[in-house]
RNA sequence: GGUGGGGUUCCCGAGUGGCCAAAGGGAUCAGACUGUAAAUCUGACGCGUAAGCUUCGGUGGUUCGAAUCCACCUCCCACCA
């Protein structure tokens, strides 16, 4: 057996990562020795987002910690659909496309955890293995017998969609949690995994695990659950204007998630560090004091970006968008070199090539994406919102050609404060 | 299957024959101020340089004129069966 680290929980508060437990005194007894946990992710996205970030880094703090971490695939649940808490029944996807994601899935997923720790190797589970034989019958009488409809209708996480005028709730997603439940009481049998973390919207779906393991087991599980990741500003975590951050680059670029961290509200970032680091206490009350002496721009989001993205994209992911965003925001662009532009092709900031002989202003920003339409782009150049290589452009009329770039080849067009485009004459 | 209520621009939500590209709020974007913050202020926010064009679940109709009226279809909700 491998060694345990006791003071992981003690950890995990000091990190407010813990959102609610069952039985806390049982749970820290229990995870004295090494044991086996599970966290589930479902197919909803041929990628993981940030959303997932949280749980995946638990499972990872709990490997470390000497237990063996399940990250289970939702090929079965990913058909049905969560409601907890979403306000309106979703569509279903077929399940060509559910298959596909979940292979993507399996394959993020495993980049968190370590396969060949001796005592403790993460598993990748798929809990469509172990539904997909199951006929309706059976399940109605060895799993859904166990269930009350009445105590189901009274699970929070469905409460506000039943009660909501204009909404309603199919049959089909009403009995998500059942599955789930199923889920972990076959976890427990197959693996004997005793506890289940999860997302704090999760809490409903994993005491009804914990219920049917003890019916069907007569066993006592745990679960536990983590907080939802909040910005003081009420917005929703994860979201930029150009949409969902995802872990996949080659839906978000390494530039473009450090750029997001970089990005963190002052009044976030010091929870974030906690959330989404593995920096030890002292380092972060330190970066966190020398903040507030410094009073002027603080560390913190340099260190986070910096500390998730390598956790992610790993250290080349970091240096390529490290390399992007010095030289974009150094604000010295005619320095660099034509190797460097080249660089930042590869890294992949976002650019792109074109074979005209000139194009105009306006062409060029609705092209790249950096304005929606003519008008916009037009009215972004006489708000004084446009620079190409690092100089404000405020003549509607502009037009570009090879001979005005850099190195007679390449522009560099920014709209607003942060949003670039690199554009490459053929 | 029956009865009733709904589907409006990214979201919420007004609008019941012309004054509606459609109130208001939110979100978002730009500028100023800054630290690639926050707060605040200003402006933009269907497409088009403009004339104008295309939108209000779908199709077809009534009308000089429809998001608004009618018919059918479709989806959602509630209650009843």
């Amino acid at each position: 057996m491998t060694a345990v680290d006791n003071t992981l929980l003690a950890d995990l508060q000091m990190r407010g990562l813990v959102n609610q437990m069952t039985s806390p005194e049982d749970l820290a007894e229990h995870l004295q020795e090494s044991r086996v946990l599970y966290c589930g992710f479902d197919p909803t996205a041929d990628s993981l987002h940030i959303g997932s970030l949280v749980p995946l880094l638990v499972l990872r703090r709990f490997q470390q910690a000497g237990h063996k971490p399940l990250a289970l695939v939702g090929g079965a649940t990913g058909m049905i659909g969560d409601p907890s808490f979403k306000a309106q029944e979703r569509k279903l996807n077929t399940v060509d496309i559910i298959a596909q994601w979940v292979d993507r899935l399996k394959k993020q997923v495993s980049a968190f955890i370590e396969f060949n720790d001796h005592g403790n190797s993460a598993e990748v589970v798929n809990n469509y293995d172990w539904t997909k034989n199951v006929d309706v019958l059976t399940f109605l009488r060895d799993v859904g017998k166990h269930f009350s409809v009445s105590a189901m209708i009274q699970k929070e996480s469905v409460k506000q969609r039943l009660d909501r005028d204009g909404e309603g709730i199919s049959f089909t997603e009403f009995a998500y949690i059942i599955l789930q439940s199923f889920d972990f009481s076959e976890l427990y049998k197959q693996y004997n995994c005793s506890l289940q973390i999860g997302g704090s919207d999760q809490w409903g779906n994993i005491t009804g695990g914990i219920d049917l393991t003890r019916r069907q087991h007569r066993a006592q599980v745990f679960g536990l659950t983590l907080p939802l990741v909040t910005k003081s500003d009420g917005t929703k975590f994860g979201k930029t204007e150009s949409g969902t951050i995802w872990l996949d680059a080659k839906k978000t670029s390494q530039y473009a998630f450090y750029q997001f961290w970089i990005n963190t509200a002052d009044a976030d970032v010091y929870k974030f560090l906690r959330f989404f680091t593995f920096l030890s206490e002292a380092e972060m009350v330190a970066i966190e004091e020398q903040d507030k002496a410094a009073q002027g721009k603080p560390q913190a989001q340099g260190v986070l970006a910096a500390e998730v993205t390598r956790l992610v994209h790993g250290e080349e992911g970091l240096q390529a968008a490290l390399r992007i965003s010095e030289s974009l925001f150094s604000g010295q662009l005619e320095q660099l070199t034509g190797d460097d532009l080249q660089q930042l092709f590869l890294d992949g900031m976002p650019a792109s090539d074109t074979q005209q002989a000139e194009l105009t202003l306006v062409q060029v920003l609705v092209e790249s994406g950096l304005a929606k339409s003519n008008k916009m782009a037009r009215e972004f150049i006489t708000n004084n919102a446009v620079s190409i290589n690092g100089e404000k452009i405020s003549e509607v009329d502009a037009v570009l050609s090879p001979a005005s770039g850099l190195h007679g080849q390449y522009h560099v067009i920014k709209r607003g404060k942060k949003l670039f485009h690199l554009l490459r004459w053929a």
